[in-house]
RNA sequence: GCGUCGGUCGGAUAGCGGCUAUUCCAGGAGACUGUAAAUCUCCGGCCCUUUGGGCAUCACUGGUUCGAGUCCAGUCCGGCGCA
C-alpha cells in the first residue's frame, strides 16, 4: 500500500490524496462503503461498483463466526470471495466489544451528546463489570466474545485478530482496540486506551512476523471525548510503525471533528487516516476538513433498509403518507440509478409492499447520496472552493 | 320456521363475574454513525392545564349482582345444521 497527498487545502488540515493498493487506487478523501458479511446488505457487487464506491470494509467478528476463517482462505480471501474487485479494508472486532458490550440491549451509540452523564443510568456502569447477559467482555489479554449466531465461547487477542485477518485478506486491516461508551468515565476511557496502545504494539509486532501478502496495517486512536486522552493517544499510536490510522471509539455529538483535528495534529502527515464508523454529511465535511482521508460508515445502507434517504434538503421517510402519490424527484437532479428512474410513489409501494427491491434502490441511492458527496467535496478541495461547498450544502442539508 | 354457535379499535384475535380490555396485522410518526438491524421506539374513544387525572366503551334494550365484555331475557345481525 502506498499514499500520496496531492493538494493540502488551505488554512485547515485537509488534503487530496491517494491511497495505491494491489487491487486499485482509492482517491481521497473517500467514503468506504460496509459490508460487514461480505456482502455490502441488498446490493451486487456490480451495483456497489457502479454507484461509484471505490472499496468495501468487512468486519473480522462477523467473518470469523460465519462462514469462518478456514473458508474464506481457501475461497481466496474475502473479496474473491464475494466478487469484489476493488481495495479493500477489514475491521479488527474491536468495535464489537463495545457492540456486544457496553451497549448490548441498550440504546447506546458510540455518539453521545451533552446530556448523556447525567440523563443515563448507564453512567455508572463499569464496562469492566459487564453483566452476564452480554456478549463481550474485556480482559488484559483480550476480548471474550460470546457468538451472536450460537452463544460459543471465542477469544479474541491482538495477534487473533492479525491472524484472522491475514485469513480474510484485505488489502488494508485495522488493529485490534477497544471501542469504548461514550458513557463510560473518564478513568475507564484511560484505562481503555492504555490497553489500546498495548493491543496496538502486539497487533504490529505479530503483524510484522506473519504478514505474508503485503497487507497493509492501521493502528487505532482512542481516547474518547477527552483532548488529553486523544492526544496522547495520537501521539503514541501515530510514533508506531503503522501504513496508517483509524480514529475509532466513542465521540460528543457536537465536536467530532474537534477530537479528529486533535488527532490529526499528533498524527504524522505522509499517512492516510481512516475516520472509524463516521458518515453524517456534516461529519464528512468536517472530518475531512481535519484531515480525514477515509470514512465507513453503515448509516447510508441501514437507513436505507429502513426507509430513510438522504436528499440535499435533508432526510426522508418514504413511508410518510405524503410519499404514496407522490410522481415527483426523490431528490431533485440526483444522478443515481434509483433516481433517474424511479418516483417516491413507487419506492412508497415497495417499502409498504415490504419488497426487498425497495432496500436495494434505496440503498443505491444512499450510497451514492454519501459516496458522490465526499466526491464532490474532493473536487471542490481541488478546485479551491471547499469551504463554499461546504457552507452552501449544509445550508441546503440541514435547513 | 326450529335448533345451534357467534357479534370486542380498520381487519383478525384474547378475555369466560373483579377493577388500566390482550396480542398480531393494517394505519400515523420517529430513531438509526467501525451492522445482533429488511430493525427498534412511540401514537391511535372523549375531556382536562402537566407529572397525572376524569369520563366512556365490548351489536342494541332491559335485568341479576357490591361489581357485567363476561351471567339471564328480549331485539337486531351473521355462520352452520334441520325442515
Amino acid at each position: 500500500m502506498k499514499f500520496s497527498i496531492e493538494k493540502e487545502l488551505g488554512n485547515s488540515r485537509g488534503r487530496v490524496g491517494k491511497i495505491e493498493t494491489a487491487h486499485g487506487d482509492i482517491q481521497t478523501p473517500a467514503f468506504i462503503v460496509v459490508g460487514t458479511k461480505a456482502t455490502v446488505k441488498a446490493l451486487t457487487p456490480e451495483q456497489v461498483s457502479s454507484l461509484g464506491a471505490q472499496a468495501v470494509l468487512a468486519n473480522t467478528y462477523h467473518l470469523y463466526l460465519q462462514p469462518g476463517e478456514e473458508i474464506l482462505k481457501k475461497a481466496g480471501g474475502f473479496p474473491k470471495f464475494m466478487n469484489w474487485q476493488g481495495p479493500t479494508f477489514t475491521d479488527s472486532g474491536g468495535f464489537q466489544a463495545f457492540s456486544l458490550g457496553a451497549a448490548f440491549n441498550k440504546s447506546a451509540s458510540k455518539i453521545g451528546n451533552r446530556h448523556d452523564e447525567e440523563n443515563s443510568a448507564d453512567a455508572v456502569v463499569d464496562p469492566l463489570e459487564i453483566p452476564a447477559d452480554r456478549f463481550a467482555k474485556v480482559t488484559e489479554d483480550g476480548v471474550e466474545f460470546k457468538s451472536i449466531i450460537d452463544g460459543s465461547a471465542h477469544f479474541f487477542t491482538p495477534e487473533r485478530s492479525m491472524d484472522i485477518q491475514h485469513n480474510i485478506g484485505a488489502d488494508i486491516m485495522f488493529a485490534f482496540d477497544e471501542c469504548t461508551s461514550p458513557l463510560a468515565s473518564y478513568e475507564y476511557q484511560k484505562e481503555a486506551m492504555d490497553r489500546t496502545h498495548r493491543w496496538a504494539k502486539r497487533s504490529l509486532e505479530h503483524h510484522r512476523k506473519t504478514n505474508e501478502k503485503d497487507q497493509a496495517l492501521f493502528g487505532i486512536v482512542q481516547g474518547g471525548r477527552h483532548e488529553d486522552l486523544r492526544k496522547e493517544s495520537a501521539k503514541i499510536i501515530g510514533a508506531m510503525d503503522f501504513d496508517g490510522f483509524g480514529i475509532g471509539g466513542s465521540f460528543e455529538k457536537e465536536d467530532i471533528y474537534t477530537a479528529v483535528g486533535w488527532v490529526n495534529d499528533e498524527l504524522p502527515k505522509g499517512k492516510p487516516r481512516h475516520l472509524l464508523g463516521i458518515g453524517e454529511p456534516v461529519d464528512l465535511f468536517g472530518g475531512i476538513e481535519n484531515g480525514i482521508d477515509t470514512f465507513d460508515c453503515v448509516t447510508p445502507t441501514r437507513i436505507a433498509r429502513n426507509g430513510s434517504l438522504y436528499t440535499r434538503n435533508g432526510r426522508i421517510n418514504i413511508l410518510n403518507a405524503k410519499f404514496m402519490e407522490d410522481f415527483g424527484k426523490i431528490d431533485g437532479d440526483c444522478a443515481c440509478y434509483t433516481c433517474t428512474n424511479y418516483a417516491p410513489a413507487y419506492l412508497s409501494h415497495l417499502f409498504r409492499a415490504k419488497e426487498m427491491l425497495g432496500a436495494t434502490l434505496a440503498s443505491i441511492h444512499n450510497l451514492y447520496f454519501i459516496v458522490n458527496l465526499v466526491k464532490e467535496i474532493r473536487q471542490s478541495m481541488l478546485d479551491d472552493r471547499f469551504f463554499e461547498f461546504k457552507e452552501s450544502f449544509l445550508k441546503g442539508y440541514y435547513k
